[in-house]
RNA sequence: UGGGGCGUAGCCAAAUGGUAAGGCACGGGACUUUGGUUCCCGCAUUUCCAGGUUCGAAUCCUGGCGCCCCAGCCA
């Protein structure tokens, strides 16, 4: 990003922030969070809202906060707090000394509802669930009063005591804001504040047994915090009168502004937590980081960056229409990325043997390669040459169409980094027909790769010394979902049934047995790469393809198909 | 059908009454020892629709239409 860009006019709420910094409301400070609720993981989405939040603090000289919204802990776990906590680290924000509960703030939570009793403006109700929702009226229709809203102060002061204390069942009495039961907006029709949880929290334990409600803990966590400025999701612009309503009746000092913007959808795959963690449950998946994943962790496994991640971030925008974005952009974002950074090696995902006749027997060459040719920095190394190799299957054709340059019986092709190769003969199985390998002469005035006297030899291919070659595992995603939108309720028959192909037979050159964790690779030709954090081995290394090259050839050949 | 939002290209998204940025995708070309990268060129006579105000409207007004959110003791 250039400084022209950042000084642009930008979203809607930087334009904000800046109208507020011009008036110096806050007194110039820009305080924001980022608020999960540890029940899942983070995925992409949540990148958005990180990004978001974490670059409004830093471009204004601000601070922004990590808080864990854990006000249910019937679907909370530590687990979840730990693999956030990662996660965020691992996109690059630091939230420094900020790092908060709204569990911290139980108590301070709890006096507050008591002055908002003692003000007259809650009352415990007694009305079972389903009487709640049966007095709250309907889109249409207004609510009714609860018989218990006429409770007097000291009687509600004493039963929120016994809710708390754990005289009571779950489910058995309420503590509900007084506001107005024909409200139009339903979220002011008497909202629960307090429900009897007897469960164990993950850092409270048992000292509560009445858990607070997001409307209630929400704002003035926020408030308790200083924050300035609440950014959050469209669906919560129905509780932003509530929000404002309980700063306003509990008189706080720091009343902070919600703003609302529209949640990232992204094309090929679901960011529901919900149908995630049905995803894991299920199996569909292996876990939280299957490199299929939309996770933060299910893309850091698959080799996403977090410099790819952020920079998407910053080109979707952020404004308050509902949109889908197509996962194409995130795709060029890591490439983009991975093109300046990944080391480039041969692999032969699909071999395809082939003898080269004239070549002596026991000869072994070594030819240089770049290992990347977008950043001599980053230095050669030594690839070996014999005469058995392996090309990839799909770089011959015996009868190749039009457009084909490849290598197809009679035709020559440049090996990269080594010879011209020509086709002389295909073996094939006698019974199934299929090739088994080719047999090619080589010019041995090519070294190198090239020759001097104007010979056009359009085709290039990847190759490996079949005695030379390592074994790998590679395993090759694609989209999750197989059509674009996975909004639909019946998601799992929209998967992609060819998500993950595993390859078990692709063999790379020999320096593929230095290849590190954490470290980019170009397979030449096919795409980016990077070995598994959980399964590779030394023995057996096993690469997760992170995205495919773009791929011109694919776009022909599938036009002619059709 | 109550209330709250939102409609600018295939997908995102700027524009704040002065004559429709940018990115992705797509199409064409150049270059290329990766059919990659890079580089050029093209891609909205018009902003959901219809009226109105104005010298001038995506922006203001009126009336339609379409989509999203809200009836958890979830967040």
């Amino acid at each position: 990003m250039t400084d022209n860009e950042t000084s642009s006019t930008g979203n809607f709420i930087r334009q904000i922030i800046s109208e507020d910094l011009k008036k110096n409301k806050n007194n110039g400070e820009v305080i924001t969070r980022f608020p999960p609720e540890p029940n899942g993981y983070l995925h992409i989405g949540h990148a958005k809202s990180i990004c978001l939040n974490f670059g409004l603090a830093k471009d204004n000289n601000g601070e922004c906060h990590l808080r864990f919204d854990d006000t249910n802990p019937c679907k909370e776990d530590i687990e979840y707090v730990e693999s956030i906590k990662n996660d965020v680290k691992w996109l690059g924000f630091d939230w420094g000394k900020h790092l908060y509960y709204s569990s911290d703030y139980f108590d301070k939570l709890y006096e507050y509802a008591i002055a908002l009793i003692k003000s007259g403006k809650a009352y415990v109700c007694s009305l079972s669930g389903e009487e709640i929702r049966e007095f709250r009226g309907t889109l249409k229709l207004p609510g009714k009063n609860s018989p218990y809203r006429s409770r007097t102060i000291e009687e509600n002061l004493e039963l929120f005591e016994k809710m708390r204390v754990g005289e009571f069942e779950d489910g058995t009495h309420v503590l509900r804001a007084k506001i107005d039961m024909s409200s139009p907006n339903l979220t002011m029709r008497d909202p629960t504040l307090y429900r009897i949880r007897r469960v164990t929290h993950h850092r409270t334990l048992n000292k509560w047994c009445i858990y607070p409600m997001y409307d209630f803990t929400h704002c003035l966590s926020d408030s308790i915090e200083n924050i300035t400025h609440s950014i959050c999701t469209l669906e919560f612009e129905n509780n932003r009168p509530l929000y404002d309503w309980v700063l306003d009746e509990l008189k706080v000092k720091c009343h902070p502004q919600q703003i609302e913007f529209a949640r990232l959808n992204l094309t090929n795959t679901i960011m529901s937590k919900r149908k995630l963690l049905q995803l894991v449950e299920e199996k569909y998946v292996s876990s939280w980081d299957d490199p299929r994943m939309p996770t933060l962790a299910g893309l850091r496994r698959r080799g996403f960056t977090p410099v790819a991640i952020r920079d998407f971030c910053e080109r979707i925008g952020v404004a308050k229409a509902d949109s889908e974005v197509n996962i194409a952009l995130l795709e060029h974002c890591i490439r983009e990325d991975l093109n300046k950074k990944a080391q480039r090696v041969m692999v032969v995902l699909k071999p395809l043997k082939v003898i080269i006749d004239n070549y002596p027997e026991d000869k072994v060459e070594e030819f240089e390669a770049d290992n990347n040719p977008e950043d001599p920095s980053m230095g050669k190394r030594k690839v070996p040459f014999s005469k058995i190799i392996y090309i990839e299957k799909d770089d011959f054709m015996e009868d190749p169409p039009k457009k084909f340059f490849r290598l197809a019986p009679g035709r020559e092709i440049r090996l990269k980094h080594a010879y011209y190769i020509k086709c002389e003969s295909v073996v094939k199985d006698e019974k199934t027909g299929e090739i088994i390998e080719l047999h090619c002469t080589y010019d041995p005035d090519t070294r190198g790769g090239w020759s001097n006297d104007g010979r056009k030899v359009r085709g290039t291919s990847h190759w490996v010394s079949a005695s030379h070659g390592v074994l790998t595992e590679v395993r090759l995603y694609d989209h999750l979902l197989l059509d674009k939108s996975g909004d639909d309720k019946d998601f799992i028959s929209l998967l992609n049934p060819d998500s993950l192909k595993v390859l078990n037979d692709a063999i790379a050159e020999p320096s593929i047995k230095e290849a590190k964790k954490d470290v980019p690779y170009q397979f030449l030709r096919q795409g980016y790469f990077c070995v598994d954090s959980i399964d590779s081995t030394s023995e057996n290394l096993v690469f997760n393809r992170t995205v495919s090259l773009r791929d011109s050839w694919s776009k022909i050949a599938k036009a002619k198909k059709q």
